[in-house]
Order: structure tokens, then C-alpha cells, then sequence
DNA sequence: ATTCTTTAGTCATAGATGCGCATATAGGGG
DNA sequence: CCCCTATATGCGCATCTATGACTAAAGAAT
């Protein structure tokens, strides 16, 4: 049970609501994330840790980057129903479709690089 | 999706875990719940609250008791997909039946009442 | 009406949480 | 080996959370 009410704590807070709702559609680096969510490096670190704690994010290292997935499980896996649950939600839900075409448009290149390009 | 949120929010305390372990199987009023968990009466108002607030219960009055079950609405709906999540990790659970236990034995009665008895 | 009883609300407090800032860590590239 | 870059983490702060003790509200019973 100290699973379940760990996972449903992970989804409790909007900003990982809305890093679910990238990470479904593909594989992300924590600096993607960052950006599609217009958030800080931290900010994104941190909750996809959350995430992943939780049992929802697979990790895997491509270099520097730190790629996060959906960690598919068996259906009858409770993670997986309460990863339906957000779905369910999220299609019923305009907003976050911004943070998918921030994504798009998001280069994988980290915050000091990108701090320079602004510039 | 801050309903969501909540609900989830709602589903991340093991108290409030333990309580839609105890409605699911019937309407329940405070003082059963109290009894039923072992815990302090105020406990038991405030977290059926939480999870009334969150969308889960139902609420109703029967004279000075307070009766909860639970709120089933269409199947499609966010809320049935989390409680189905609960109740898959409910039955793999071994420590939680022995709350329903003590709410065989609970009586419809109050904290002051259930202090005199203890006498 | 007064009193009893169940439930909800207030207040105080210990602990948890989310976040930014600065820094550490670790993997590439020269 | 030394620097650059992406990610993780320690720290501090403000805020939120869960809880118990106490009190208030409201329905029943006498």
C-alpha cells in the first residue's frame, strides 16, 4: 500500500501531470522537459526523480543526457491504471497541448548553452 | 487537471486508503470509521472530507450520523479509474482485512459514548 | 428548554514539500 | 589532463500537511 500511496503522491502536482503528459508521447531528456514545461533544469530534475521513484519513468543514460520513458508494466498493474486515469484526463484538457508543441520545438541542449544562445 | 490533482492528492495518505477500504464495502458513518482504523474521531472527519472534497464520497445525514459511501458515476470517469487502482492493491493486501474485521464489531456510536463503555 | 451526542471547525505544532540558488557529479571532447 | 556540458544534490526558505486537544454547531431525547 506504502506503493500506492506513493505513486498517487507523484500524481498529486500539476508540474508532473504535465511531464506525463510529454513523456507519453516520446522519450525526453531533463533539459526537453525544461523547456516544453518553460520550467527550471531543478525544477524538472527533481520531479522527474519523483516520477521515477514512483515506479512510472524508466531512466536510461545516452551520454550526458538522462533520458526518462514510460515505464509499461502489465495492464493489471496498478501503475498502469492510474496511468489511464491521466490520460483519461489529459484528453479532456486544452492547456497541456501547448507543452506538447513547446516540445516540439525544444532543442536537446542544456540550460548554460541555452542561456548563451539567448544572448 | 487540479481535480486530478486532488484526487490523487486524496489517494496518497494511507488513512485515507484504509477509509475507502472500509465504504467500499459499505456506507459508513464517523464513528465507524473511527473505530474501525482506531483512530481519533477528528482524524477520521477530516480525511472522509478530503476524500468527500476530492470527489470519492458520497454524503449523507441519517439524524446526528453522518453517512459516506462511495460516489460511483460513469466508468469513463477519472475517479472509477483510481478507485479500481485502489481496490487491485486493496486485494493484494493482507493488512487492511484487519480493518473490515473491526468494522463488523463497530458500533454506531460516538467517542464519548465509547469512553463511559470502556469503564 | 435543557441536556446529551455526533460531527465539524479552530488553533497550535511538528514534520513534509516544492522551489531557487549554488555547487557537485559525471560523461565527452580537445 | 583540463575544460565544457547535462544532470543531480545540499541548503535554506516559504508554504503546505497531518494531527491532537479543545470548542462550536446541530440534531435527538428527556
Amino acid at each position: 500500500m506504502k506503493e500506492l500511496t506513493r505513486a498517487a503522491h507523484a500524481l498529486s502536482d500539476e508540474t508532473r501531470v504535465r511531464i506525463i503528459n510529454l513523456i507519453m508521447k516520446r522519450e525526453c531528456c531533463v533539459c526537453e522537459v525544461m523547456q516544453a514545461l518553460n520550467i527550471s533544469q531543478t525544477r524538472a530534475s527533481r520531479n522527474l526523480k519523483i516520477l521515477y521513484d514512483a515506479g512510472f519513468l524508466n531512466m536510461r543514460n545516452d551520454g550526458l543526457f538522462t533520458l526518462y520513458s514510460i515505464n509499461s508494466m502489465g495492464n493489471n498493474d496498478f501503475h498502469t491504471q492510474l496511468l489511464q486515469a491521466v490520460e483519461n484526463d489529459l484528453q479532456r484538457n486544452t492547456a497541456v497541448s501547448k507543452d506538447l508543441k513547446r516540445l516540439e520545438k525544444a532543442k536537446r541542449v542544456g540550460p548554460d548553452y541555452l542561456k548563451r544562445m539567448e544572448k
